[in-house]
DNA sequence: AGCACGCCGACT
DNA sequence: GTCGGCGTGCTC
């Protein structure tokens, strides 16, 4: 964009005949582009610099908005066309400063960037940057508090008692504190110390407020590593320290020690001054972190994620751009952060598709780490036991650096996975479980360990079917099946939320006591267990059995303290839990995931399961891995039962290689939704009939999503497909422009999608 | 995203 | 005769 941050008058003119000085506010609302203000004519804002967050007016509101400069600092195929200039006469002023620290310039260059990338307003995308602004508005700059110092010299003719003595004592040792926690410290009344400001010994001084975030010590706590873990970690720690733009995937199966290991990193990033970023995929995972970083440091991290306080919020926001708070560990959302000097930024479970964001603009995670790392010219580390395709190939393309720790971590073995065929062993009737599994359960239990069954589907049953007609449970708003929780007595669609009390008879022909439940979710499989096994003591985890991160982490704590036999679980049960006592854990359907034609249903298959397996036999006591299949001649059934990741992912870069597929090409998805199946079909096909061609440019499609409905709008998809060295973007842009808009019919654009449906 | 203006139905 | 529905358009 044209307009820089303060147009100085043209020399030679009369300030005020000439151009008045403009600056560029970027707001957080879904313009394409900043608005251009007038500084005020007292010249009080004159010396307003990039990044301060100022109050302007909009129509007849105010808004809260950031001087905003963007100096060709992006590609040209990447930076959104220019907006038309507005007339001088026709400017606004500024208002004033808003009085928070300005947003710094590494930050401005990420929210540019992701913008152009994921072609969003950038306006919204540093509407996730002011996330705190809201609250931080609202609350008048902190109160400082009152405290009391010695006053030098003291005056003359003061009554010295002891007691008196040790209030000066501890206010000259311990620096200026309150009335109350100096009468406390000094173990006087609060008497005395009233008694000695009265008499001008005490000199009021104002607080600075307590940090609200204690420095972790890199030499705290450092770590005994074994022969395995010296050599990466020193790496590390000398990439953290010299500094600089890298990225280095840190892959080592689960119980390697990488958590360890990255944070020597984190160690030498805090001894050079600077501040460190730590990404997980699921903030449940943040509380189990947490303590582990508090030993290792002896002081708590900073905790970034969507459902903070607006208070916590908010001393964090600012703590962070002050540089008080070190390091931050977080969800996706903590990249948009102002840090002060950032240093390093790691992902961990990097392969895990919940960095994708799916909603409001669509990012993400692990490749916008990588861009923010660049921006503030600091080391990314990229961490899983099961890297994704996308971070491998980028390794095997020499971008990035990779360290891998091969053994695990106390010398304990990698868990023996084995498949039950389920062909040759099938469950009884109307059972889930087969024969084999049951057995291995029972003996697991009987010697006293603890046994795992996972499962990645909530509720009862999949599908509820009426015997008599054929009916099927469907969700009124979406193609989607509604799934039977029965200790909730409803049934619910787990794409919009929707939900209804179970029909006592078919909602269709009517008759009674004919609706079937198909197929087996947590619920049933816990009914299963119960009956084969009644005296274990089973915890089922799902998402809607654990209602909060507390929740979770009690969970994990009562299966450490063994007040558990048999745990159930969805997804939840396959992150980085630490759970010593488990030795068995049986995959109740490894086949699922597998349908569906989603490009990387094999890649996230493999990665899901190897998760799940790396839970069972983590201390002394070895681990056995069961995996249900009908396939088990599957390359994905074989990949885990060989512990062959690396083979396995070869192979399905081969198969990607020669369409282009990601890695090997790139992909953005443009979703259409509107009220009525026609409108969706007419803009479709407008879509379809403006499409870019071309050398190394494909698009597939228009077709109708695979969820074809979604709450009540009518969906079709179509792909965009490139070669590698084709940016998507600049493509999508032209052709969106080639669209006329028509109402009704909403276009999304998703740049590298992940989610097909 | 707000918040206007703007032109068609049931009410004091 | 008005209050009010939310469709379209604008905000430097």
């Amino acid at each position: 964009m044209a307009s820089t941050t303060l147009d100085k008058p043209a020399p030679g003119r009369k300030p005020g005949a000439a151009a008045r000085r403009r600056v560029s506010v970027l707001l957080p609302l879904p313009f394409p582009g900043p608005f251009d203000y007038a500084l005020p004519d007292d010249g009080r804002l004159d010396d307003v610099r990039p990044g301060e967050v100022v109050s302007v007016p909009l129509g007849r509101r105010t808004e809260t908005g950031v001087v905003w400069d963007r100096d060709g600092t992006l590609p040209p195929e990447f930076a959104p066309p220019p907006g038309r200039p507005v007339a001088d006469g026709r400017l606004k002023p500024v208002i004033a400063r808003a009085g928070l620290p300005a947003l710094p310039a590494a930050l401005r260059r990420f929210v540019d960037w992701v913008a152009a990338y994921t072609l969003s307003p950038p306006g919204l995308v540093l509407a996730m940057a002011l996330r705190t602004s809201q609250s931080a508005q609202a609350a008048p700059a902190q109160g400082r508090a009152q405290g009391w110092a010695p006053a030098d010299p003291p005056p003359a003719g003061l009554r010295d008692t002891p007691a008196r003595r040790r209030v000066l004592d501890v206010a000259s040792r311990d620096g200026p504190l309150g009335g109350a926690e100096l009468a406390r410290r000094a173990g006087v009344g609060a008497g005395v110390v009233r008694g000695l400001a009265d008499a001008g010994a005490l000199r009021p001084v104002t607080l600075a407020p307590a940090p609200a975030f204690a420095a972790p010590d890199p030499g705290h706590c450092p770590p005994t590593l074994g022969d395995h873990q010296a050599q990466p970690a020193q790496a590390l720690r000398d990439l953290a320290a010299a500094g600089g733009f890298s990225v280095t995937l840190l892959e080592g199966v689960t119980g390697s020690g990488k958590t360890e290991i990255y944070m020597e990193a984190i160690a030498a990033c805090l001894a050079k001054g600077r501040q460190a970023l730590v990404l997980l995929p699921e903030i449940a995972l943040s509380a189990q972190w947490t303590g582990r970083f508090a030993r290792r440091f002896g002081a708590e991290p900073a905790l970034w994620h969507s459902d903070l306080g607006p208070r916590l919020r908010r001393v964090t926001w600012r703590a962070v751009a002050d540089g008080t708070a070190r390091v931050v560990v977080g969800a996706r959302s903590a990249l948009f952060l102002p840090f002060a000097e950032l240093g390093l930024v790691i992902v961990d479970e990097e392969h895990e598709s919940a960095f994708k964001q799916e909603d409001g603009v669509t990012y993400h995670a692990r490749d916008m780490a990588v861009v923010r790392a660049r921006m503030d010219d600091a080391p990314a580390i990229l961490v899983s036991a099961t890297p994704s395709l996308e971070t491998l190939a980028n390794v095997g393309a020499g971008r990035y650096r990779h360290l891998v720790l091969r053994a695990r971590h106390g010398g304990a073995g990698m868990p023996d996975v084995r498949t039950i065929d389920m062909r040759a062993h099938p469950p009884e009737r109307g059972l889930f479980l087969s024969p084999v599994l049951a057995a291995a359960l029972d003996e697991t239990m009987g010697r006293g360990e603890q046994a795992m069954l996972f499962l990645n589907r909530r509720g009862y049953a999949p599908l509820t079917l009426c015997r008599t007609c054929g009916h099927r449970l469907q969700c009124p708003n979406c193609t989607a099946w509604l799934v039977e929780h029965r200790a909730r007595r409803i049934v619910t669609c787990h794409h919009c939320g929707y939900q209804d009390p179970t029909p006592p008879a078919c909602p269709s022909c009517k008759a009674e006591s004919s609706l079937t439940p198909i197929g087996p979710g947590v619920e049933r499989i816990t009914e299963e267990a119960r009956a084969t096994f009644p005296d274990a003591r089973i915890l089922v985890m799902a998402s809607d059995t654990l209602p909060g991160p507390a929740a979770t982490a009690d969970a994990v704590a009562r299966i450490a303290r063994r007040e558990i036999d048999l745990v159930i679980g969805t997804q939840i049960v396959a992150k980085g839990w630490h759970f010593p006592h488990l030795t068995l854990v049986g995959v109740v359907d490894a086949d699922l995931g597998l349908g569906g034609g989603d490009l990387r249903a094999a890649e996230r298959t493999v990665q899901l399961l190897h998760q799940v397996a790396g839970r069972a036999g983590r201390a002394e006591a070895p681990g056995t891995v069961m995996l249900q299949s009908y396939t088990p001649e599957h390359p994905v059934m074989q990949a885990l039962v060989l512990g062959d990741f690396e083979n396995f992912m070869r192979q399905e870069a081969e198969q990607r290689r020669p369409g282009f597929w990601p890695p090997f090409g790139r992909l953005a998805a443009l979703i259409v939704s509107a009220d009525t199946p026609e409108a969706a079909d007419a803009t479709a096909r407008a879509l379809g009939e403006a499409a870019p061609h071309g050398d190394g440019v494909q698009v597939l499609g228009p077709a109708p999503a695979p969820l074809a409905i979604l709450r009540g709008r009518h969906r079709r998809r179509l792909l965009l497909r490139t070669r590698r060295d084709i940016a998507v973007q600049p493509l999508v842009r032209q052709w969106l422009a080639r669209v006329p808009p028509d109402r009704g019919a909403r276009i999304d654009v998703d740049i590298d999608p992940i989610s097909f449906l």
